[in-house]
Formats: structure tokens, sequence, C-alpha cells
DNA sequence: CGGAATCCATAACGATACTG
DNA sequence: CAGTATCGTTATGGATTCCG
């Protein structure tokens, strides 16, 4: 038994390593468009707007070695790759959803927070 | 209206400006210290272990300006400041809770799927 | 005590060019 | 088509110093 790693600034703690998956600007979007089915990368790099091919290979990458999306190379010339959402992939997006929520729900008091605050500078 | 902005990408997307704020090192940790009660500066600090003084109050002010904690000066020599979760703030707990449940149910998967990955190379 | 200001190292990201 | 490689920029966080 090892220390009990609650502790999210710890890097070994699961809330941490969650958040340091979802928290770049990118894996949530994949996520996303992955959810009804299998795309390819083109297809992906497509629906995504202004994501760059270095960053949807490199995001697909951490993705596909967390276990949460599956990779498949069909050998043709020229080559077509497809990636799919895994189970355990798929049941990311209910916390996805919780914090989609919580934004749609509160963002536009968040904003008007922020407004406030910046005008009492 | 403006434009429907969900897509997650855009920086006016609600569920973008929430992994914003959550997305970073310290903000999760100090929401979950302040759930309990009021805390002094120093005292957070304490109890959140790596953090710098900077990060703390960069983030408290960030936190402070979205509503979501509210700062109380006490004003003595030397200072006392308290930092508590505002009613929004308290919300925000719940997609949090979510995430570290969807993180401790799947991690140990996540984990090993990373080994074997990391193996096959 | 609770900051603010500054400097610095690193990591994240984007743009571009090249390849099987 | 689906990458890889390289480079330059920007964002992020830590260490240090100073202040009311």
């Amino acid at each position: 038994m090892t220390e009990p790693q609650w502790d999210p600034y710890n890097r070994d703690c699961p809330t941490r390593q969650m958040l340091d998956r979802i928290g770049d600007r990118w894996t949530v979007l994949i996520v996303g468009t992955l959810a009804d089915g299998p795309l390819r990368f083109g297809e992906i790099a497509r629906r995504i707007d202004g994501i760059s091919q270095k960053m949807l290979t490199q995001t697909l990458r951490g993705l596909e070695r967390d276990g949460l999306v599956e990779r498949t190379l069909y050998p043709q010339v020229p080559p077509r790759v497809e990636y799919e959402l895994t189970d355990a992939g798929h049941t990311l997006r209910e916390p996805l959803k919780a914090l989609e929520e919580w934004a749609a729900a509160h963002m536009a008091t968040v904003i008007a927070a922020r407004s406030e605050y910046d005008q009492a500078v």
C-alpha cells in the first residue's frame, strides 16, 4: 500500500490526472466529436475548427494511450485511419456533461460577476 | 442574439471557460479546501502543499472575479483576510465531484492502459 | 500577514515543411 | 491521407524581493 493520494496536486492523484487530461484545449472537443461514432483523422480535423495536425495527432495519441480512444488503421493507399471512443471513453462523457451543464447554468452569473469585478477596479 | 457558442474551442463558450478555470493546477484544490468553511490566506497556503504565494493569490483573485469565492478583509494590524465559497462556488463542487468519481472508478484502468501502450512501443 | 512586482525556466501550442 | 520533424512564440508557474 502506498500513500492515499487524494491530493490533486499530487501527480499520482486520479483527479489530478483527469484534470491534466481534460484541461488541455482539445481533448474535450475531440471526445465530443467522437461521441456519435468513429471518424477518420481528416474528418475530425475538419469538424474541429482551428486545430492543427500536430495537436490532433498528439491529443489522439494521449487518448489512445489512456485507453479512451481506439485507433484502427486500414492498410490501403492512401491510408485510412479511424478513431472511435472505447467503452471507457464513452463513460467519460458523463462527468463532462455535468461540467457542461454547470457551465450552461452558471456561466451567465459568472460573466456578470466578472464585469462587476472589473468595473470595481 | 449573438452566435450560438457551443464550440469549446471558442473562448466565449461556457464549457471552454469552465475548463480554463478548473484546468489549472490549483483551482480545484482551493475550492476543495474551502468546501467546509472560510479560511485565512495563510491557512489555505498551509493546507495546500507546494502552492506558492503568487499562485494562491492569483487563483483566489480569479475565483473572486468569477463570483465563486468571497474575500473578506478585517482591517486589523496585521491584516486578516478570509476567503469562502459563495453559493455559486458551492454548486461548482457537484460537477467536480462527478469528475472525481469518474477518476476514482476508471483511473486504474487508464493507468493499466498506459503501461500496456508504453510497453507496446 | 497578505500581498504586489519582477525575473526566469519550462511547457504548451501554432505554423511550416517534409514523408510513406 | 495521415502523419513526423523542427522551429518560434506564448502561456504558465516558481523563486525571490519588497511593501503597507
